[in-house]
DNA sequence: AAAGTTTATCGTAATATTGCAATATTAAAT
DNA sequence: ATTTAATATTGCAATATTACGATAAACTTT
């Protein structure tokens, strides 16, 4: 096999699941670390900054996007990335819900 | 390719990256959900309550326990998980911390 | 228009993940 | 000691991810 179930768990697994995967690569961690840090960048930026070549930067950059944790819009020559805040807010409901879910019982093992 | 290049980043952003790969998918946010919700819990049980078979959870369970999201400790015959609560707080703040680093301002593009 | 710049896509190789059947392991029960 | 029950491991097939060179696409500058 080798393709994920997605179909038999709850949309907010999916989602949850989702989410974490579009940041489970220290690139993309970098990436969401450096938009946050300047708050607007040119993509050329990101290669700089980042010790992959411009292809795989490409690619990190549309599953950030498909993720909707980026956005990038076209500027002049260039496109211009930054964190979509909206989403990124949502994104940081959604796992304090998750992770604030456990009722700080003891551990039983 | 394929293997990541997780020499080039900082410790934080490759454990950052670690902990949402070890949470991306659905299966195991249910696994992580189902020991929340009943903080403590037999082996057995979170194979009934997933559409998997049983060496895939344990597989799942394997991962989980490796990220230190879990615990498993031997009850006789079967074996207890639950969440590792010390370390589930740290992911907590741990992710909080990154998403805070956005200083709210607006968006760009 | 031609040349340069910037970003995306294609093609491909290497590796990782997902899933399960079959089997092994471990402990309890008979 | 055998059988039963619960979990882990092995082996393997299917698919996904990661990475990059080569190339395409789009826009700017000359």
């Amino acid at each position: 096999m080798g393709a994920t179930k997605t179909d038999h768990f709850s949309e907010r697994q999916n989602k949850l699941a989702t989410l974490t995967k579009a940041m489970a690569h220290p690139a993309r961690i970098a990436i969401i670390d450096y938009l946050l840090k300047v708050d607007a960048c040119i993509c050329g930026d990101i290669v700089n900054e980042l010790p992959l070549s411009q292809p795989t930067v490409s690619q990190h950059l549309k599953e950030l996007k498909n993720a909707g944790i980026i956005r990038g819009s076209i500027e002049g020559n260039s496109i211009c990335y930054c964190i979509d805040k909206e989403n990124w807010s949502a994104f940081q409901s959604m796992l304090n819900n998750f992770f604030n879910n456990s009722e700080k019982k003891n551990n039983c093992c």
